[in-house]
DNA sequence: CCGCCGCGTCAAGAAGGCGTCAAGATTGCC
DNA sequence: GGCAATCTTGACGCCTTCTTGACGCGGCGG
C-alpha cells in the first residue's frame, strides 16, 4: 500500500500516528527532523509527506519547498499555529492541506485518504514490462531473463524518474535535480555515466540503446 | 483562467466569495442550491466546486456525491459543523478539502490555489493530431506512421511555437525572438533553415507543403 | 521585359554534447 | 582497520547540431 513518510518532533504524537497509520495499511517511514526527512525520503519516495511545521532544524515553509523539490506527493502540514497568514504561506509553498493542532485522529486519516485519492491517478504505475526486462517499482526490483539485476541505489533512482515518466521527455535538469539534488543541476557528467551503467545492465546492446533513448541537447527518454 | 463554482445558499456570503474570486482573476459561477448548481455545471463545467453542506434542497454528503458523478475537478466543502465524523463523511464521500465556518478569506483562497495546483495536471490535453503526424507537447514527442520522429532542440523549440498558436499567424519577429533570442529578429535565414528541415521531417511532401506554410513577408502558420 | 527581394536549398566548418574509460575518493560493513 | 562497493571526477574521441554563406528560383513592381 501507500507509503507514508510523518515529519515530527513530537515523540508521543509520532508514536500515536504510526499506530493509527499502520493499523490502516499503510507503510509508515518515521523522521524527527527535517534533515532526517530528507534522507529517508531519498532511499525510499513517498507517496504522501505529513509534516509538522515546527520542527527543530528547519522552518516550516522550508520543509515544504525542500520536499516539493525532490518529490510530487501530497503534502499535509501539522500546525499549532491558527493563524490565517502561516495557513495560507504553507499552501503557497506547495502544501495540500493545512490542519491544526490539536486535532482529532479520524479527521487526519479521513484528510490522508483523500490527499492519497486525488494524487493516485498520475503517481501510481506498479510494474512496467518491456520485451527485454521487468521493472517492479513497488518491489524495487528488476528482472531480466528471469535474473534479478543489481542496481546501484542511485542507478534506482535514476532509472525510477525515468520510468515514471515513461514515454515523456525528461529534461537532464530534472533528473539532476530529483536524484541528486538541485545543487547539481549542471552536473551532466552523472548523467552520462549513469545512462551508461543501466543501459549496460538493462539494454540487449548497450551501444544501440533501445529503451534508454538520448535525446541530444534536451534529456533521456525512457520508452517500453 | 479557472472557472469556480460556488454553491451556497447564505447570499451575503456568496457575494463576499464572488467578489473575491473575480478579483483573483477566476470565472465564477453562483448557485443558491444543489439543483440550480447541477444545472449550471452541465452548461458551463467547472475547474473546482465551492459548496456549502448546509443547503436548503440536499444533504451536505448528497451533493458532494452528486458533484462527483458528473465531475473529476476538485470539491472545496464549507460548513459550519465542527464535528469531526461530518468531516470524515464529506472528505470520503469525494470532498478534496473541509474548511469549517468562519473561515478567512485569504485561507480559502489559498486552497483554492493548492486544489487547483494539483488537479491542473490532469485536466491538460496537449495532444496535436494531423493526417500525417502526431504531436504530444507534454512528452515532447513526435509520431509518424507510428514511428518517432527525431527533431533537435531548436527544431522541436520551433514546433513548439508554432504548434501553441496552430491556426494563428506568427510573425519571423516573434518565432526569432522566442526561439533565438531578441538579439536574432533579423535573422531570417535560420527560419528558412529550420522550417525546411522540419518540413523535412514532418510535411508527406517537403516541397509542397501542406502544415507548415509560409505567409510571405509575414511569417509562418500551422494549420492542423 | 527586366531587375530586385524574399524564400528554399545545400553544404561545410565550428562548436558543443555525448559515450567511454579508468583512476581516485568516499561510504558502509565486517 | 581493512575490504568491497559505490560514487565522483577528469580526459579523450566521435558524432550531432548549430551557424554561416552562396546560389537558384519565382513573384512583384518598375
Amino acid at each position: 500500500m501507500s507509503r507514508i513518510l510523518v515529519v515530527d518532533d513530537d515523540r508521543q504524537l509520532l508514536r500515536a500516528l504510526r499506530i493509527n497509520l499502520i493499523a490502516r495499511g499503510y507503510d509508515v517511514v518515521l523522521a524527527p527532523d527535517g534533515a532526517t526527512a530528507l534522507a529517508a525520503a531519498s532511499r525510499q519516495p513517498p507517496d504522501l509527506v505529513v509534516v509538522d511545521l515546527g520542527l527543530p532544524d528547519m522552518d516550516g515553509v522550508e520543509v515544504v519547498e525542500g520536499i516539493r523539490g525532490w518529490s510530487s506527493a501530497p503534502v499535509i502540514v501539522l500546525s499549532a499555529r491558527h493563524l490565517e497568514q502561516s495557513k495560507v504561506r504553507a499552501l503557497d509553498a506547495g502544501a495540500d492541506d493545512y490542519v491544526t493542532k490539536p486535532f482529532g485522529m479520524d479527521e487526519l486519516l479521513a484528510r490522508v485518504r483523500a490527499a492519497l485519492r486525488r494524487a493516485a491517478p498520475a503517481s501510481q504505475e506498479p510494474v512496467v514490462e518491456t520485451e527485454a526486462f521487468t521493472i517492479d517499482l513497488a518491489a524495487r526490483r528488476v528482472t531480466r531473463d528471469g535474473a534479478d539485476v543489481r542496481l546501484t541505489p542511485t542507478e534506482w533512482h535514476l532509472l525510477e524518474v525515468l520510468v515514471r515518466n515513461a514515454g515523456r521527455l525528461v529534461s537532464q535538469r530534472q533528473l539532476l535535480q530529483e536524484v541528486w539534488g538541485p545543487k547539481y543541476e549542471s552536473e551532466t557528467n552523472y548523467l552520462r555515466v549513469y545512462v551508461a551503467q543501466l543501459r549496460g545492465k538493462l539494454e540487449p546492446d548497450p551501444s544501440r540503446p533501445r529503451y534508454l533513448l538520448t535525446e541530444p541537447g534536451m534529456g533521456y527518454r525512457f520508452t517500453p
